[in-house]
DNA sequence: ACCTAGCTTGCTTGAGAACC
DNA sequence: GGTTCTCAAGCAAGCTAGGT
């Protein structure tokens, strides 16, 4: 029989067809969790090279995924959940990754599991570990949350000062219905899959210099037609960046905008105002800032939902 | 500098329950 | 019977620490 792994590369591949018809989904993020979870089931370590032919995964059964769970969060299958004594030694999160893992490499995956067939990680045995692990760190059993902490109004503009002060801050047409607002389209973005998630947006101004998005735009677009990148118009340029190559300028930006944040976190300034307040800081929520001001501030979901660049302006009276 | 593991966040979609 | 609400599932990112 022909090496049928060799067609992919591979050598540890178990129970292949001779002649597979059915080519093995790939995904990066997955694909590491799912080799665990393998590794585990059939006792031995595969390599990260490894592929599973849908074929060699149709014997998978809820009980499996949800002792591999229970392995993952308390080092063992055996597990008594009105044992007040047992306690995960990971978060919900990291078991539902898990179960996404497995769930994308099933060959049934939309079907919930009917008993005898179905996605085994769509099941009650499945469900009910995680939601423990859950019950667990809400009883302060589980792990402690990694979460970092939102940034506070001070400590944000401290970052824009520090980033006006550091000279980096180089950084569309009016909206016809609304002369005092900027209209723009964004044609791909996070989670957007259809033209139709790509409506007009509306940019409205602030009572304030600090978050005013029109203010630091203008600043951006004159400051790149002097540099003669980005806003300059050339139509293969990136708005952020002077390099035009699709796959060096997301990277070019992603260092920079490190660069400057790192700048700024670590500096005297912005540490004096931060250090003042408790929990550990994370820069995710730099971009969320506006949204959760605006919530904080009695503005609902769906007010929140329109997306008003910069602080809202309706709030400042604006 | 780059990669990996563990974790968090924000969003959409769809099924089923609850409500009118 | 139609609408609204809730929740699980899934997708697509990003952050941080630690290792190489």
């Amino acid at each position: 029989m022909a090496n049928a792994g060799a067609a992919f590369g591979l050598e540890d591949v178990p129970d292949l067809p001779e002649a597979p018809t059915e080519q093995p989904k790939y995904n990066r993020d997955y694909h590491r969790l799912f080799v665990k979870f393998m590794s585990w089931l059939h006792k031995r370590t595969y390599t990260k090279a490894a592929r599973f032919q849908p074929s060699a995964l149709a014997g998978i059964q809820p009980h499996h995924v949800a002792d591999y769970l229970k392995w993952r969060a308390y080092g063992t299958t055996d597990v008594d959940f009105k044992d007040l004594e047992q306690n995960p030694t990971c978060r919900s999160s990291t078991l539902e990754q898990d179960k996404k893992a497995i769930s994308f490499y099933m060959p049934i995956k939309g079907a919930t599991w009917n008993g005898t067939s179905g996605n085994p990680t769509k099941s009650d045995p499945v469900n009910e570990v995680v939601k423990e692990v859950k019950k667990a760190e809400t009883q302060h059993r589980g792990k402690k949350s990694c979460a970092t902490r939102d940034l506070t109004e001070t400590e944000y503009r401290k970052v824009v000062h520090e980033l006006y002060g550091k000279g980096s801050f180089e950084s569309t047409i009016p909206a016809s219905r609304l002369p005092f607002a900027l209209s723009c389209k964004v044609h791909w973005s996070k989670n957007i899959s259809e033209e139709r998630q790509c409506p007009d947006q509306i940019i409205l101004g602030s009572m304030d210099t600090d978050f005013c998005a029109m203010l630091g735009l203008a600043n951006y677009m004159e400051a790149s037609f002097n540099y003669g990148y980005g806003a300059a118009g050339r139509e293969d340029a990136f708005l952020f960046t002077p390099e035009s190559d699709p796959k060096l300028a997301p990277k070019h930006c992603n260092a920079a905008y490190r660069n400057i944040l790192k700048a700024v976190f670590l500096s005297a300034p912005f540490l004096a105002v931060a250090l003042l307040i408790a929990g550990v800081l994370g820069s995710h929520s730099i971009r969320k800032f506006a949204a959760t001001l605006a919530r904080g501030m009695g503005a609902t979901a769906d007010e929140v939902d329109i997306r008003v660049a910069g602080r809202l302006a309706c709030l400042d009276g604006c």
